[in-house]
DNA sequence: GATTAAACGAGACGGTACGTCGAGTCTTTCG
DNA sequence: CGAAAGACTCGACGTACCGTCTCGTTTAATC
C-alpha cells in the first residue's frame, strides 16, 4: 500500500508504514500504542470469514471474535466494513508482479493466469464485486479501492506495455494522451474479461482459454508476431 | 426470459408469461389468484429503491411500503432479496436488441453504447455486481441470473456473429466446439470490459472509447475490414 | 348449553338445537346446509390442540387443519378464538352432575373430586384461566362464559343446597336475597378454592384434601352434623 | 421479593436488590452496567399497558416504546412476556401486609378487602389469570410466580394464623404436617374465593360480602368467638 | 518509580431489518 | 350457496448486526 493518505481521525493501519514512520513520532505519542498483532489478526480473520461466509455473511462481530479482539477495536481503526475489506483484500494483490518472460505473449498468458488464480480464491470472489458495487455510490470507498487495487494493477499494464514497446512488439506511443487511453483500455479489457469469465460465466480461465484470449488481445493491439 | 423453469412452490412471477400459460390451467387453479398489479408495483418499487438507496440500502420492508403491498406478499413470491432483484433488473435487459446497421463495426459500437447506457442506470449499477458476488456462492441464484441476464445477452453475440459471418466480415466456423468457445470469449470480453470501464474505472464509455474498443475487438477477431 | 342466545350474524353451532330447529327451515334455506360433522370435528380438534399446545399455542389454522376443514369455515361460525374455546370447553362441564349420595358431606366430597378431575385435564387448564382473564375486558365473552360455564355450575350448588335443607342438614332460608347471596358465596368458595389449589398451588386435590376442605365448608355453613 | 435466586444468564432486575448486593460485586463486573432507570421505566410501562390493553393486547414493542427503551433491551433482560409480567405485577403485592387489628375477624376482613382492591386494579386482572394459565405448562414460569406472588402471600396467612393462635382464637397445632396442610388450605380458600368472586362472578367483594365470607371462614376453622 | 493518556476487553444501549407466524378478510373454483 | 383453497393486509414475534456508549483494565511513554 504505497503513499496511502486515508481518513485522519481513525488512522488506518496501512497508513503507518510510510516514510513518516521512520522519521518517528515527532511530537511523541502518549498512551498505549496500537497493537500490530491485532491488525494482522483482524485482516487475516477478515479474509477467512470472507472465504467461508461470503460478503453478506461477513459480520464485524464475527471477525472480532475470530481475531480474539474486542469489537470496539475494529471500529476504532476502520470506518466501515467496506474499508476493512479493502485492506484485507489488498494484500492479495501483492502477488501480482510482472513476469518478464521475454515475449509479450508469454507475459500476457502468465499474468492472465495469475489474475485468474487470484480471482479463484473465495475471499477475493466474495469481496471484490461487492466492493465495486458499493464503490459506485461511495466516493471515499472508490478512492480507497483505486489506491489499493486499481492503481497497482494498472501499473503492471503500464510496465508490461513499455517493455513490449522497447522490444518492438508493440508500436511506439504517438502522444501521451493516446498512450494513457491505450493503457486504460488494455487494463479494462484484461481485468474485466477475466473477472467476467470467472465470476459471471463461472468457468475457470484454463490455459486454453488464456491462449485464445491472449491471441485476441495481441491481434487487437496490432502486436508484431500476432 | 425464455421458457423459464424456476422453483415450483413459490412460483416466481416471470415464469408464468410463457406459451405454456395459455394452454395451461388444466384442472383450473383453486383459491384466490395472485395479483399481477402487485407484481408490477413490486418490481418497479425495487428498481426505484435500488436506484435511490443502492444495494445495501435496499430493504424488503421499504420495497413493500413503496409498492403498497404487505411485506408477507414479498416473501410469498420470492425466496430472497437476491431473486427479487434479479427479476427487477432483468426487465432492463429487454432493451438490448441486435441493431443490424449493416456492418459489424457499426453494430458493435451500437451494442457497446447501449450496454454502457444500461450500466449507467443507478439501479443496474447497484444490483448487478452485488448479484454477481452473491451468485459466486449460491448456485440457484447463479442459475436465475444466467436465465434472466446472461443467456439473452449472449444470444445477441451469437446472432451478431452469425450475421457478420454471412456478410463475410468474420471467418466461418471451423467446428462447433470452437465456435462456442469463440462466442463465450467474445461475450466475456465485451460484457466484462464495458462493466469494468463503467463500474471500476468509473468513467463513461463515450463514443471515442467505444470506437477504440471496437477497433481492438475487430482486429482481435480478424475481421475483414479491420 | 341451555336456551342459548348468542350473536346473530354467525349462528353459533350450539344455538341450533332449539325450538326453531324442530320447526324446521320454515322459509326453506337455500344452498348447501352447514355440516354438523364439521362442528363436532372442530370442537374436538380445539380441545385436543388446547391440551397439547396450551392457550397461547392454539391457532385457528392448526385447528382447521386438524379438523380437516377450511379456515374460512371457522370464521364463518365463531367470531373469535375465545368464543370457539368457550364452546369447546363447555362440553366438559356436562359431566358435572349432582351426585345425591344421601348426605351433604358425601355429595360435597364427590363434587369437589369431580371438579378437581375436570380441572386436571390439560385442555381445561389451558383454556379456563385464559378465558377468565380475557373475560374481564370483554363483556360479550363474559356473558358467553356465564351461560356456558358459570350458570350450569351454580345450578348444582343451588340444587345441592336445597336438597340439604330439605334433609335438615342446612338451616332454611330466611329471605330470598340472603339465599341468593348464600348460593353465590358457596359457589365462589368451592370453585375458587379448588381452582386455586389445582392451578396456582399446583397440587392435586386428593381425597384427604377434599375431606379437609369439606369439613371447613360444613362447619362454615353451620351444617347439622359438622 | 425475598432473597430471590433466579436465572443467571439474563439476570432479572428484581434479583439484585438484596443484602448480598452491597457485599457482593466480588471480582468486579465488566462492561457497561445495566441501567436501573430502564428497569423502572419498563416495569411501569408494562403495568400501564396491561391496564389499558389487557393481556392479549400487551406487546413488547408497545412496552418498549412507552418506556423509551429499545426493544432489544427487553429481550436482553427477560426471557418472555410472561416473566416480564410477573416482575411487573409482583410489585403490586408488596402492599399486602398483615394488619394486626387485634382480632382474627378484623384482620381477616381487612386482608380480604385489601386483596380485593388489589384484584380490582386492571393491570392485576389482566395479568394474573393469564400467568396462572401459562404457568400450568411452564415450570420455570411457575417457579417465578411462586417466588414473586405465592410465597409472600402465603407468608401472610402463616403469620396471621400464628398470631390468632397466640391470642387463643384458633386451636394450637397438633403436628407440623397438619399445620402446613392447614395453612395451604386457608391460603387456597381465601385467595381462590376472592379471585373467583372478582374475576369470574365479576362482582366486587364489598364489606357485606367480606363479612359473610369471614364468618364462613371463622366457623369453618373452629375459631373461638365465631 | 509514579503519572498519565490512550488502547483494550467487555458488554449494555438505541436502532433497523430480517424472516416467520397468526389473525382476519377477500376472491377464486368446485360440489 | 356453502365449502375448500389460497392470496391478501396487518402487526407482533424473537434474532442478528450495526455503530455508539460506558465501564474497568492494561500498557507504554513521559515525567
Amino acid at each position: 500500500m504505497p503513499e496511502s493518505s486515508s481518513t485522519p481521525t481513525p488512522p488506518p493501519p496501512g497508513a503507518s508504514a510510510t516514510a513518516a514512520d521512520s522519521a518517528a513520532p515527532p511530537g511523541g505519542r502518549r498512551g498505549r500504542p496500537r497493537s500490530e498483532r491485532a491488525d494482522r489478526a483482524i485482516l487475516a480473520a477478515t479474509r477467512e470469514a470472507l472465504g467461508e461466509l461470503g460478503w453478506e455473511g461477513l459480520s464485524l462481530a464475527h471477525v472480532a471474535t475470530r481475531a480474539g479482539v474486542a469489537r470496539t477495536t475494529l471500529y476504532r481503526r476502520w470506518n466501515s466494513k467496506h474499508e476493512l475489506a479493502v485492506d484485507a483484500v489488498a494484500a492479495l494483490f501483492d502477488d501480482l508482479e510482472l513476469p518478464d518472460l521475454g515475449s509479450l505473449r508469454a507475459d500476457l498468458e502468465e499474468v492472465v493466469g495469475r489474475f485468474a488464480r487470484l480471482l479463484a480464491r473465495p475471499e477475493a470472489q466474495a469481496a471484490l464485486y461487492a466492493l465495486f458495487a458499493e464503490g459506485a455510490r461511495d466516493a471515499a470507498l472508490r478512492a480507497r479501492i483505486r489506491e489499493a487495487v486499481v492503481t497497482p494493477t494498472k501499473t503492471l499494464v503500464r510496465k508490461g506495455r513499455a517493455a513490449a514497446q522497447s522490444r518492438g512488439e508493440l508500436p511506439p506511443d504517438t502522444d501521451a494522451a493516446s498512450a494513457e487511453a491505450d493503457i486504460d483500455l488494455i487494463y479494462d479489457t484484461i481485468a474485466g474479461t477475466v473477472e467476467h469469465r470467472v465470476l459471471v460465466t463461472g468457468e475457470p480461465p484454463d490455459p486454453a482459454w488464456a491462449h485464445r484470449f491472449t491471441t485476441l488481445l495481441l491481434q487487437g493491439l496490432g502486436a508484431a508476431g500476432a
